[in-house]
DNA sequence: TGTCGATATTGACGGCGATCGATGTTTGGG
DNA sequence: CCCAAACATCGATCGCCGTCAATATCGACA
């Protein structure tokens, strides 16, 4: 039975999750909630889609901007949004007609941390 | 046009990939190879695979020191080594009639690199 | 050599998700 | 007040993948 990237309630702060996966064998919860946020990761639209956003001016973009370098159709550029947006790694913020997305600072080094092992 | 995690000829080496990603934007071939690496990753029972072997005695476990912990079936649980062997996160080393499998060092922290930001 | 145990491979099934076109929603401007 | 622009949501399509039962392979041992 395969894993939905979206569960639905129990979005678990994968910034409070867990010790380093080599420490210790990791629990089924924690191993769930680290999944869903790799998962979240594991695509390389959304990889650029972060990239982009971190390097872009003042650290943040609208769909206007990503759109173009994707070569992707709005609609599937504002889904990849919205994933990235529920996990935790965005956050969305709206100016007048356009939606402004920034990198949750911390949120990508969390991640990181559970993977490092020295 | 989803993305098998297993690509067939060119498994790029993460270890040498890339910058990290807030550093600039991702180029296309990058960023598909840190996201089938990212794939190989983000399913629960590989990161309780990863975790637990590890954890293990050695830094290495059997098939049969998976299957229990893991409530999977054995064609299961070697389905997901193969990926994980072939992504690079483990080595598989054969004894007798049991397979050992271990993790390669520094291939997780390679993956961690390209999402720290600081 | 024949059997047994450990593991790998195959085939099949079901669900998730990446994608797009069409449509809905909201905001700003004339 | 209506239109246009930016973005979100919906519905549908289709390939990938996690899973297991069945089967194959491989090594040890009598």
């Amino acid at each position: 039975m395969p894993m939905p990237v979206t569960e639905l309630l129990p979005i678990r702060d994968v910034t409070a999750c867990c010790a380093p996966l080599t420490r210790e064998a990791i629990s089924v919860e924690d191993a769930d909630a680290v999944a869903r946020s790799l998962k979240a990761l594991a695509d390389p639209a959304r990889l650029r889609i972060v990239s982009i956003v971190a390097a872009h001016d003042d650290q943040e973009a609208c769909v206007c901007d990503l759109q173009e370098p994707l070569g992707l159709s709005q609609p599937t550029v504002s889904h990849h949004l919205k994933v990235l947006v529920e996990s935790g790694f965005l956050t969305r913020s709206k100016r007048g007609t356009w939606a402004y997305y920034r990198l949750v600072p911390g949120s990508l080094d969390a991640v990181a941390s559970l993977l490092t092992t020295v």
